[in-house]
DNA sequence: TTGCTCCTCACGTCACGTGAGGTGGC
DNA sequence: TTGCTCCTCACGTCACGTGAGGTGGC
């Protein structure tokens, strides 16, 4: 009979894991003293700690460990048990090597350019939206402003006519999809639209052919890149390019059109430089 | 302002992750209600929420995201606190890739053998240890309980004489190198030894020359492979076995003498097929 | 009045590590 | 008497998730 810090000393396993696995019912010592409560274990209880070490090594839970150690599983019933913790070691692999493929990014940006990302991109869902739309191609960036304003009056007089319930924030009420397959500063391929409630009745829903106006269902997506702007919109494409560029260096493909959401600021006086506030989501499928 | 769960579906973060933030200072509120203490946030607080998931998401406690928020550090201190990030995200993939190869390795055990293996091995340190120990080679594997015990006989009188101390449990007594450098079953060069305190004056220590017996310090060892026996002393071989075994299939180095620890059972009635427990541990490193 | 949303505790998670305060055996 | 080892709580870790119990605005 081993007092505690001997046997603990034999395995190499501190004295607090071997208290913890005996109020687990883990591993109970041989014997108790019952006046002083002293624990103490046989040499021959090392088989079952050591079975208990190597399957905590293994990444099982404390838990599982003991329902493999009491309920003694058949070889097909651990069998499965392995498969399924394979899985999750591989899942384990992979998120931590994204996770150091994002640090050695970073790293790589900090020391280019001498100064952390300006912008910081995270991954989110998106869900699927009602909108009423209407489409252009704008010839040259510099003409952006004036189209918006123009297709967003449009939009605005048609909602006014149509009965439908315009949204307000959290969902922002304005956004923007570019349908062009890449980045590009011409011929800009640009849906504006404003989010409104789903249509009461699907069938009521008239588009307004001679504007190009339409109701439709802009696509949820189980991720986009996302970024934050802040400042004049013609800083904005400075994000669009960083989202561009981090997509491609972290190994996604883009699945969808750019999205703009105008989250504040989308004042009328385009005279003086409003502080807009936009989020660009670039939707996105791991390749 | 936006209220606690609009400003929740626009970033995607649960509110229980926003308030505990505003608990830990990370990110406040623009505005609590002072009757209601309703929280309200703007819209210009995503780019700070998104940077603190943006850090997270490279591994960054939260504790050290705001140390980065509030201290404004340099780009030569961001760049460090990287380096050091990338060091433990690659330590994290390497542990999790050993995890897999151990429960590969256990799976396609268990689908060739139809059982778990009998024996459970985990990696363990060993410390220096101050010997009386005699060498020889042993012809025949069934000629090792004669050698043994009279080794054994050998080492017990010649401490008797020597004035050395005995050591007891936690420490074994007993243990025999084994100095070939694989796995045999003939020839075996074997050395038993008893284990005994450190010799009080190193100059006084004299060797029996006559008998090869001799007083000296075994080597400790950062990484031993260990597993544990039980029953009759014949069957220990087929755990030296799978010793082998593994550190073959997991790509360890052996950098060291098998060495055999009595724990239990070293009766001197060799007639009766006595329960021993040893323990085999194979000196390893990292290849 | 009824939902709905917000609030503040408080506790649980997982596998221990670390004292605090006390006791038994040499 | 002094160390040493053992004991039992109880709390801390990390980043939240999950009720319980209560309140304000429609």
């Amino acid at each position: 009979m081993l007092k505690i810090s001997d046997f603990s000393k034999l395995a190499q396993v501190p004295t607090a894991t071997l208290r913890y696995y005996d109020q687990l019912g883990l591993l109970k010592p041989a014997a108790v003293d019952k006046f002083t409560e002293y624990r103490f274990y046989a040499v021959d209880q090392l088989p079952r700690l050591n079975r208990i070490l190597a399957l905590r090594d293994l990444g099982f839970s404390l838990d599982q460990i003991a329902g493999q150690l009491n309920g003694n599983p058949s070889a097909r019933e651990l069998r499965d048990m392995l498969v399924e913790r394979r899985s999750g070691a591989e899942r384990e692999i992979a998120e931590a090597q994204d996770r150091l493929a994002r640090v050695e990014q970073r790293l790589r940006f900090i020391e280019a350019e001498g100064a952390p990302p300006q912008f910081d991109l995270v991954v989110k869902a998106v869900a699927p939206q009602w909108v009423v739309s209407v489409r252009k191609v704008v010839p040259q960036m510099d003409q952006m402003g004036d189209f918006c304003a123009e297709m967003h009056a449009t939009l605005l007089s048609w909602i006014g006519t149509s009965g439908l319930v315009r949204l307000g924030l959290p969902a922002p009420q304005m956004l923007n999809l570019y349908h062009n397959a890449e980045y590009t500063e011409t011929d800009l391929d640009v849906e504006a639209a404003v989010m409104v409630a789903r249509p009461v009745s699907a069938g009521r829903v008239e588009s307004g052919v001679a504007t190009g106006v339409g109701v439709k269902q802009i696509s949820g997506y189980d991720m986009v890149a996302s970024g934050i702007h802040r400042g004049p919109m013609e800083d904005a494409p400075m994000l669009a390019q960083a989202l561009f560029a981090w997509v491609g260096q972290n190994d996604y493909t883009i699945v969808g059109p750019l999205r703009e959401l105008h989250l504040a600021g989308q004042g009328e006086s385009d005279v003086e430089p409003v502080e807009h506030i936009v989020e660009l989501q670039l939707p996105i499928e791991k390749s």
